[in-house]
DNA sequence: ATTCTATATGACAGGATGTCATAGGTCAAC
DNA sequence: GTTGACCTATGACATCCTGTCATATAGAAT
């Protein structure tokens, strides 16, 4: 997190030194970016910056949680929207995240940031479904269409959303690494989805470990 | 790659090398590793250093692709043992990942290695189904037991295993990320798998782009 | 005005990277 | 055994980056 002193900055230093963080992390991945290129841009001191933020992590990943603040908002506003359809609403956000790509501005950003997509980064972006900030999954599990889905009880609902957010995500950052076309892109994204929903296996007796199942 | 004269290095200076190498990066990760300490750890120059590699990536990635060698060879010997079943080959090949965490010279070692996995490092791990490297995934398609499954043609099998490693990496880091013991880790991975097998909806019309399916 | 607190600054110590000129070693050929 | 071509080893060095700190400045409160 920023420092306090960084959020009593006024908008608008906040706002040049927010511009120049993301330039420099467009400009670079996050390994090459350089602090020094931020106060250069920013036309701030160096001791400034520290000031502000920890490090850069600190600033990294202050700048993605805004964008994905808009997400979490955007995935309720979506879930709400196709009645609790998680397929669609997984869709949805597929679609609205690779749109980002194609804002000039970000594109880079993006880019570098999913890229660098590791655990961290990751965690950030599924906050929503990790048991460690379980107030998210609560409030959104409620919201979601059960009548058709194969699930048993609640715990199962958890590991589905998991699911598709892997799935979404290993999309995403291939999109950005192949750099693929929205149509490409969506069109691989929805086969796959279609798959997870039908499953990956057919009239049989499926066994796990502690139930059997048979579908017929 | 390492250069050439890395590779005529005598089997005694290589494993020196190598062995210095491991020990950084089980010290700290990627990010925090130092050539510096590489080299004082294997006694020798700096420049030696960069006589036999490219840059900290080169090392690391080489390091790394030795384990993943061995991976991909489990892997077919697995495929065969199960008789093309993906199902428990892809079981067989987490837990023997998982395993890997126990010992306790690799284990800082995976640790670091599993939260830097980015997409540069996770293509590595998966280069038998990327598109680039399609070969890897000529030799194994032919293996795979195709008629319990629900595809339709051979595409749809690249998006099996493309899932398939999607949520097997996902489980891979959370193991890691979380330090989960070998049976937590495998529950949970053999329910996502099981969910996998059976599909998420059930008995209804599911329409994708381009298909529709009348399951009954 | 004075004092107190928060913010801004940039010089600096410490340390890492990648390079390069130089030195050392090996080996085939003469 | 001398030569020379070629490969390998070395560590000093220029360059650059980071995080800190003593100091300066501004603003608010009394």
């Amino acid at each position: 997190m920023p420092k306090p002193t960084f959020f009593n900055l006024s908008e608008e230093k906040k706002a040049n030194l927010l511009k120049a963080i993301k330039k420099e992390f467009s400009r670079a991945p996050y390994n090459e970016a350089l602090i020094s290129n931020i106060v250069k841009s920013a036309s701030i001191a160096r001791g400034s910056f520290y000031q502000y933020f920890e490090d850069k992590e600190d600033a990294f990943l202050f700048l993605l949680d805004e964008h994905i603040e808009n997400n979490k908002a955007y995935f309720i506003h979506s879930l709400q929207k196709f009645n609790g359809d998680l397929f669609l609403t997984y869709i949805e956000m597929f679609h609205y995240m690779i749109m980002k790509f194609e804002n000039q501005e970000d594109r880079a950003f993006f880019k570098n940031a999913f890229l660098n997509m590791n655990h961290k980064v990751e965690s950030r972006f599924t906050r929503k479904f990790n048991d460690k900030d379980i107030k998210h999954f609560l409030e959104i599990k409620d919201m979601v269409r059960k009548d058709n889905l194969t699930i048993t009880d609640e715990q199962e609902l958890f590991h589905v959303m998991r699911i598709l957010t892997a799935v979404t995500i290993h999309n995403l950052v291939e999109t950005c690494a192949k750099e693929l076309t929205i149509e490409e892109s969506l069109k691989i994204y929805t086969k796959e989805i279609h798959l997870l929903k039908k499953g990956l296996v057919q009239e049989e007796v499926i066994s796990s470990n502690d139930t059997n199942i048979h579908i017929n």
